[in-house]
DNA sequence: AGTGTTTTTACGGTTTATCGTAAGGATATG
DNA sequence: CATATCCTTACGATAAACCGTAAAAACACT
């Protein structure tokens, strides 16, 4: 099993048990930061001690509190990590359930394993963590593997986006159709508005702009 | 100690640490519910069988999945929790840090305390069920006690989130109205909800409807 | 009961959203 | 080049939101 694991992860109620995890699992060394610059540290450190680490295990987000920092998320903790260590093995666990932001950790980043924190994850960790070790592919959930695959979400353009974004800042239709024409986004016409508008409505089965808006805000589309 | 005690928490990484903060406390009987409805159940059983719970620790956001919920939120438990046993001690556990939410809960749902999800959250939590046992005043953060403390400001209360929300799903002031006179909810006039929501978009500094859902919205109030 | 105050409701006028229809323009295709 | 098709814009009618004012009801106080 891994000798030496990197814990990052800002929560002490949900590290406690990720700890938990790896001690069940023998790893002698578990070491755990709270910040994504301690983590940063403990890397570098290990490889300047010739004792590095073999795996990461790393949440995305990071409560902000009166701390300065120089990475803020775990996206780019891992991409510091990586440059420093390239073959430093990582898992991302998360709640994050955005299927292109996933997307990316796979193709950008090169994550081993992304776990998503949910109702059963401590024994998918854990599971993930012995599968990782032994080199066997990582199995993404049937739900997460269809997110994957998902390509409905990505019909949704830009365009689409700044539409919604300048309703939820109170804009009426005549203004939108001002501000585009100032930015020349076309099409621009209050009607042609008025229109994609409708579509979204339909597409997000949403009654009026308040209930669209609340949708998208749900989904995190705004 | 309290002998019984229910733990409403979706995700498996943060619920095995609350439940070791309960043995630690030598608390008897722990049981731990994944769903609000399921905890629902369980306060309703326990009030049926003459053993009741103690003490409700219980999260407010629950990841949606295919299951169908009568309670999708933690201020919904509560509120139910509330009508069927109304001393129940309850304490939330969340990430939220909303002083507008947090004063809700405290205002209209006369929770005991609030423990906030953080990097130093679980000893705080464990302080805050002894206190809570020993009938001790709980301690609030400097903020957020100023915030509890501010009569001056406009009160949210839940007369407000329940406008929002319909707002939020799309009826009209008419429906609203309809809706609120279906359930009792004075007032209910379409004009007296039309004066409301005027109040909210002057306190949100909103522009229109559709403004005001997505401020409330990422303030985290619907 | 009587008076003053606040809350709730009603009403009318204006703006914006909503919905259907149609005209104008660009592009593709034969 | 002619025609079809799609995209964009315009227009008009109705519903809903928006805003001010005033009546009605509920409440508090003497």
């Amino acid at each position: 099993m891994f000798k030496k694991v990197l814990v990052a992860e800002d929560l002490d109620s949900i590290s406690i048990s990720i700890v938990k995890v790896l001690e069940e699992l023998a790893i002698l060394e578990i070491h755990h930061a709270k910040y994504c610059d301690d983590a940063f540290l403990k890397i570098k450190k290990g490889l300047h001690n010739s004792t590095p680490y073999d795996l990461l295990i790393s949440d995305l987000s990071f409560k902000p509190d009166h701390r300065e920092n120089r990475f803020s998320s775990g996206e780019e903790l891992i991409e510091a990590a990586k440059k420093l260590q390239p073959d430093l093995k990582t898992i991302v666990f998360s709640i994050e359930d955005k299927s292109f932001r996933i997307k990316s950790l796979f193709n950008n980043l090169e994550i081993n394993a992304y776990v998503s924190k949910g109702r059963n994850s401590i024994p998918i960790l854990k599971k993930t963590i012995q599968r990782i070790y032994n080199n066997e592919e990582v199995k993404l959930s049937a739900e997460l593997s269809l997110a994957l695959r998902d390509n409905s979400l990505f019909e949704i353009e830009s365009y689409d986006i700044a539409l919604l974004k300048s309703l939820s800042k109170g804009s009426t239709l005549d203004n939108i159709s001002s501000e585009f024409k100032e930015s020349g986004i076309v099409p621009n016409g209050s009607s042609s508005l008025e229109k994609r508008i409708n579509k979204l409505k339909i597409y997000f089965k949403a009654n009026n702009n308040v209930h669209l808006i609340a949708i998208t805000k749900d989904l995190g589309l705004v």
